[in-house]
RNA sequence: GUCCGAAUGGUGUAGAGGCCUAUCAUGGAGCCCUGUCGAGGCUCCGACCCGGGUUCGAAUCCCGGUUCGGGCGCCA
């Protein structure tokens, strides 16, 4: 266990592979170089097993006391688990081993000594809680589950990307420092920027619209969204993902088709590039049946009131019990999780949600939830800029407030539809995840600002 | 914000007024062991959230606080 300091040590030399690039065919009897953390240690007396983890899987590492230097076997016994290491040897095929191949070592350089003992257990023999879990997030991504939810999260991200690129999408991406309160509804967090109050932005609707009346045509943007309520729940985030598109010439059922297709593409593509880690999650995942269902407002009233003990009358927004009879009414009927709702009141919709033409108290704003949650809102947007200004003082906002955005109207803005999807609720009700938290690196919640 | 519940070694737990010098697992230290793969065996180490109270006696009951979990509200 030689640390070579003052000697000029190349960082190339540290790993030639993964453990998953040893293929004991290929490469028997070659000498490799693997790198990762210590995972285990058996010593059996007369053999002595290593287990390396790197971030493809493990190797074993096999000291036999007749064959091995004694000096070496002692360094490997005191190895200290989690430590990172440096392991160079010879690749063996051997059936008893796991993979096929065991590493006969040469050389095993510590290159840093893990304190002990561990804030929690690497190995899945002892569960720890999320809290524990998330105050030593870097532990935790150590144990394979949590590194496969991240994975998949990763691949959702990629699929997005070459869905919306392949459809014609622009990525783009907004200011989260902005000067006004974007949509009311929402708190926000407070700021200061140089002399100025300014504020981190809860979404980016207002500039993507903007960016219809700059010709884009069709945006969308990956970033985060910042919300200063103080709810408290295992749906919930102060900062998340939001996945948001606009498009113009469109209405809200050409961007819903956007949607559902997205959403589907995305299903299909963590099926194909990370089964290995819905494996590890024990997730069997089942590309959802296209077109979603589409529920007017009135119709899932109706289920709430034939279903449940709640009582709700046109023009209630819908609460938690609501959702929650409506998502199982229609997996009942259905045996599909996802679903739009569409056509609710104007009242209970953002400004920005176009009225029908016909019929001014229903807007053409939608849901996409998934069972219980609301996973994406969307609308063909208002793009005439008196009517927006009549939305925006009737939701007792100031127009003036708004002037930024308002002169974007007036210039010539097309008719024009998006919506925004939560990234980390996408993902969450993908695998079955029951808390938010366990798909956020490093979550922000009422109470939580570090790690 | 509100209601309900919880807090015991590094981690996860048992515990219902005296049986607690606190259980078990994991972990750490050490010893034995040549095929482990959640290795096994033996020895040792390590904890009752904080403050008050009730009681002869409190991990256990009561009050306050803190932190965490869950429901609802609000929201996406």
């Amino acid at each position: 266990m030689s640390v070579r300091s003052g000697e000029y040590m190349s960082l190339a030399n540290l790993r030639t592979h993964y453990t998953s690039q040893i293929n004991p065919e290929e490469l028997g009897d070659q000498k490799v170089t693997v790198a990762g953390w210590v995972h285990e240690v058996r010593d059996l007396g007369g053999i002595c097993f290593v287990v390396l983890r790197d971030r493809e899987g493990r190797a074993q590492v096999t000291l036999v006391k007749k064959k091995t230097d004694p000096q070496l076997l002692e360094n490997a016994r005191k190895l200290v688990r989690e430590s990172v290491v440096s392991i160079s040897g010879t690749v063996k095929p051997e059936g008893k081993a796991p993979n096929g191949y065991e590493l006969i070592p040469e050389e095993i350089t510590v290159l840093n000594e893990a304190d002990s003992p561990l804030p929690m257990d690497t190995t899945g023999k002892v569960e720890a809680e999320l809290d524990t879990r998330l105050d030593s997030r870097f532990i935790d991504l150590r144990r394979e589950r949590t590194t496969a939810i991240f994975r998949i999260r990763h691949e959702v991200l990629r699929a997005v990307r070459s869905f919306l690129t392949d459809n014609g999408f622009i990525e783009t991406s907004s200011p989260k420092v902005v000067a006004t309160a974007t949509e009311g509804g929402t708190s926000l967090f407070p700021i200061t920027y140089f002399d100025r109050e300014a504020f981190l932005n809860q979404s980016p609707q207002l500039f993507k619209q903007i960016l219809m009346s700059g010709g884009l045509d069709r945006v969308f943007e990956i970033g985060p969204i910042f919300r200063a309520e103080e709810h408290d729940t295992r749906r919930h985030l102060n900062e998340a993902t939001s996945i948001d598109i606009e498009a113009s010439f469109c209405d809200h059922f050409d961007v819903m088709e956007v949607l559902e297709n997205m959403v589907a593409h995305i299903y299909e593509q963590v099926i194909g590039n990370a089964s290995d880690s819905l494996a590890v999650l024990g997730v069997e995942l089942k590309v959802p049946k296209l077109p979603f269902l589409k529920l007017t407002y009135d119709e899932a009233i109706e289920i709430v009131n034939a279903n449940s003990d709640e009582m709700l009358n046109w023009g209630d927004d819908l609460g938690t019990v609501a959702e929650h009879t409506i998502g199982e009414h229609v997996f009942k009927e259905t045996g599909e999780s996802h679903y739009f709702i569409i056509d609710w009141p104007t009242e209970i919709k953002p400004f920005y949600a176009m009225p029908y033409e016909d019929n001014q108290v229903l807007s053409k704003a939608f849901d996409m939830m998934h069972r219980t949650m609301e996973l994406s809102s969307g609308a063909q947007r208002v793009h005439i800029p008196e009517l927006l200004i009549s939305r925006i003082e009737s939701q007792g906002l100031d127009p003036e407030g708004f002037e930024f955005y308002l002169k974007a109207f007036r210039y010539g803005m097309p008719p024009h539809a998006g919506w925004g999807i939560g990234c980390e609720r996408l993902v969450m009700t993908m695998l079955g995840v029951e808390n938010i938290r366990d798909v956020v690196l490093f979550p922000r919640d009422r109470r939580r600002l570090s790690p």
